[in-house]
RNA sequence: GCGGAAGUAGCUCAGUUGGUAGAGCAUCAGCCUUCCAAGCUGAGGGUCGCGAGUUCGAACCUCGUCUUCCGCUCCA
């Protein structure tokens, strides 16, 4: 099975085991929008579990909050997101392809400042060491006359962007000639603006005055609450806030099932530290980080780090963690230093002293930041992904398997009487009801046993716990475990303590 | 959003030059009772993505629309 064709199998799967459903499909459904079934919302909720307690418990300086979808429209004024958020895009209509405006203007003035660099070594090699640089630049008539054009373009690039003037992006695009890439034409069309923030009203009316953002991420709840939090909280720097929650995009291509949804949810933690300290925190919040992923089993080799060498508007320094997805390495969580970035602007546009004072220095700063940030849903095609085998069996059969790290799993134990009759039913309820307290348990009498244990193998139980006549005389019961298919033969009283050494979450928090 | 492909039962898919829908699996009820699925009997489930048009008649032809997949782009 390719790649590719893993990935289709995969997502009929999601469906077909109530892992994920396209969202209103009974209305043709939504682009880009999914829900999370009965398994899949177990999962999901392991996931986040998982990731919760690793940063809140495991780290006594980090802790933990929830702040709203809504919030001030000035937010997104301080974040950046209002600017950033609005790419002009242009197309070409020969190629058609699509660049964002301002990249191709960037583009053009880049390879002006190539040509007077070229003048400038020419001029180097010619005069060799009574090489005048300066004296070179001001007065060689081909560097002034590209200088010349730089500096017209460049005035134009500028107020276009203050402006936020979509004709004038066109226009400099038009006037300096600049083509396709692709096509070498310019034929283009007219640059537009698509405002990735959703928005809706806060008032009955509706009135586009009181337009407020659904927020495009959640760091911003947690950089407006830094003052409360380190207040009551008594945090002393260095300390973290962590958060899961829905975070909303509208992506101008939203794509590849939950990879890239309208409507996600995140797990960010933003991490406070002294100025000058943040690559160190960088460096330790990665390995930190890398380990959490390793942990759970999926093998190292299908991680890797991306250092980012365009930095975003807040950052100084970035990485990504990419995963092996079917569709190939793709970024599963960002760790940003984001600087005093934030923080800095919300101090600024709120009028609010946003400062630490930090008793070993004597002095009062605005923190610097460093920031971890996955996605929930990439985690969870990430595992789901990773876990999903075809396995090919003695006698020609196959099995599909889900080998989620069993304290993922969305289901732990399968009670299962081996015949619907002679009292195995009840005995069999009597020991789940003992179990249900403990572990997530799905009871299943229908069909022959092989059966149920392939059902239970579509959706990653890691154990099954069969009830036969043998368990009314002497109270021992098989138990069949799901990576190996072994099954051996306990007392029903030993069940506990063996689930849960496998699935018990803590176990794995204590290999970090 | 642009270009290409596709959409028939919960899933995987048939469906002849246009003549008003089928299979396997799954589900449910009953029988059987067996530690690695697909025994027996019966049942339910689809206005063929949606809306128009052409036609005596459309799952099939035309147009629009929605959704999905592949590329461009963006990112958690």
């Amino acid at each position: 099975m390719t790649q590719d064709e893993l990935f289709k199998v995969l997502v009929a799967h999601c469906k077909e085991y109530g892992f994920i459903f396209p969202s209103s499909e009974i209305y043709d459904g939504l682009a880009a929008v999914y829900d999370y079934g009965q398994m899949g919302v177990e999962l999901k909720n392991n996931i986040k579990q998982y990731w919760w307690n690793a940063m809140t418990r495991l780290h006594e300086n980090v802790v933990g909050i929830d702040s709203c979808v809504f919030m001030h429209p000035k937010t997104w004024v301080a974040s950046g997101h209002v600017a950033a958020f609005n790419d002009p895009l242009i197309d070409n209509k020969d190629s058609k392809k699509r660049y964002r405006a301002d990249n191709l203007i960037e583009d053009y003035l880049g390879k002006i400042e190539e040509k007077i660099e070229k003048e400038v070594a020419k001029g180097r090699k010619r005069f060799g060491d009574s090489f005048d640089e300066a004296q070179f630049r001001a007065t060689n008539p081909n560097v002034l006359r590209e200088k010349a054009k730089y500096d017209e373009v460049h005035a134009r690039y500028l107020a276009a962007e203050n402006a936020n003037d979509l004709k004038a992006y066109r226009d400099i695009i038009v006037d300096c000639g600049i083509v396709c890439p692709i096509s070498g034409t310019a034929n283009w069309t007219d640059v537009r603006q698509f405002n990735l923030m959703f928005s809706t009203s806060i008032s009955n009316t509706g009135s586009s005055d009181d337009k407020i953002y659904l927020r495009p991420e959640t760091a911003q709840g947690i950089f407006v609450e830094y003052l409360n939090v380190q207040k009551t909280g008594r945090m002393k720097i260095p300390f973290g806030i962590a958060q899961i929650g829905k975070a909303f995009r509208n992506e101008i291509v939203a794509r590849q099932f939950i990879f890239r949804m309208r409507e996600f949810e995140q797990m960010e933690m933003e991490f406070f530290c002294r100025p000058g300290t943040e690559m160190e925190w960088f460096a330790a919040w990665k390995e930190n980080r890398m380990k959490w992923h390793v942990n759970l089993g999926m093998g190292a080799e299908n991680y890797r780090f991306h250092d980012h060498e365009k930095l975003a508007h807040y950052a100084n320094a970035a990485t990504d963690i990419e995963f092996n997805f079917p569709f190939g390495f793709k970024e599963l969580e960002g760790i940003h230093s984001r600087t005093d970035f934030d923080l800095a602007n919300h101090q600024r546009l709120s009028g609010k002293k946003i400062q630490y004072f930090d008793p070993e220095t004597n002095e009062s700063y605005v923190p610097y930041c460093v920031e971890t940030s996955i996605g929930v849903d990439r985690m969870f095609l990430a595992v789901l992904s990773h876990s999903y085998k075809v396995e090919q069996l003695e006698g020609g059969e196959s099995r599909v398997v889900l080998g989620i790290p069993a304290p993922l799993a969305p289901v732990k134990v399968a009670v299962l009487p081996l015949v619907n009759k002679d009292g195995l039913p009840e005995k069999a309820r009597e020991i789940m009801n003992d179990l249900k307290f403990d572990f997530k348990c799905q009871y299943d009498p229908k069909d022959s046993i092989g059966k149920r244990y392939r059902r239970q193998d579509a959706i990653g139980t890691p154990f099954c716990v069969t009830i036969d006549h043998q368990s009314l005389e002497d109270g021992t019961v098989t138990i069949r475990e799901r990576d190996t298919m072994a099954q051996r033969r306990v007392a029903a009283a030993e069940l506990r303590s063996i689930i849960d050494k496998e699935v018990n979450m803590n176990n794995l928090l204590r290999n970090l």
